[in-house]
DNA sequence: TACAATCAATTTGCATACAAATTAAAGGAG
DNA sequence: CTCCTTTAATTTGTATGCAAATTGATTGTA
């Protein structure tokens, strides 16, 4: 049957399968990081500390897609676990200065297995991940060029 | 540069970009169903109804990987605006029954254009539409069976 | 140099999201 | 029939997530 409502039909939804995907994701990540005393949102800052080592809340903001408002309680129990320091800058009294501490290098050590348990239960071969990898970036490409 | 860290690199993450393309369909979304009064969770479940009519919190939970939790809420504000009914089984009072209002119905209506809007944003061609739907199943089924 | 405009971060308010505990009802073994 | 267990929904507590308003610092301009 074909009807002008197709379209609101829950099995004819893309976005739907996105958004319950992302959601069981991150609730197979969070018992798993919860070893480390991580979030999964505080699972991704931390991923940026690894790699970068500092930043302020502005461009940490803009690479992750993560609302300011949303990292300035994040970062203050990040701060508050030892992982990492803010200040303000000095030269500019504007901008939160956030730097990775020592106990915040030594977790790293301690995720380093995290990628491989996710893996394994997301069960994907590699052709799929890379499509599927492919296909987010595109998407968000899409969108976030439609912001401006 | 091959490390034993290569794998908590940003973008190798796979999970990451369908996290942020989860979040950032959301935000499309919300600003275009503020003109029905509903937010994309409550939009989901209006689906439900719109397709099935009536239920209870726990089938509802389990169709549409909502905790219980979540849904308590929500479906007290979809009855506020006048969209659902909710009451006491009298079969088994631990059930509640919900179904779908007059006023419920007629938002259907008012939602119809919602799936172009964002089809039109998200700007993917259907053979990627249909390789994306695809994959977010396979991995739903198996984080699904995973659970048990 | 005053001062309006801009900017970075924070705060506030509201809506999920889920684990864990609680409540009330139904089911089942003795 | 009684008590123990199970079940459905709710409540509680914590953590995002974002729009909108606020705060404090800097900048641009008359």
């Amino acid at each position: 049957m074909d009807s002008k409502y197709n379209h609101l039909k829950l099995e004819n939804q893309l976005c739907f399968p996105i958004y319950l995907c992302s959601k069981e994701i991150i609730n197979l990540y969070n018992p798993i990081l919860k070893d480390i005393n991580l979030t999964y949102t505080q699972y991704i800052v931390m991923m940026y500390f690894w790699e970068y080592k500092k930043c302020n809340v502005k461009s940490l903001s803009k690479t992750l897609l993560i609302d300011s408002s949303t990292l300035t309680p994040l970062l203050k129990k990040l701060e508050n676990k030892g992982f990492i320091k803010r200040e303000r800058s000095a030269m500019d009294e504007r901008n939160l200065d956030l730097t990775i501490t020592m106990l915040g290098e030594e977790l790293k050590e301690k995720a380093i297995d995290v990628p491989k348990k996710i893996e394994n239960c997301l069960n994907l071969d590699s052709s799929d991940a890379k499509i599927l990898y492919k296909l987010m970036y595109k998407i968000l490409t899409n969108i976030v060029k439609e912001k401006k």
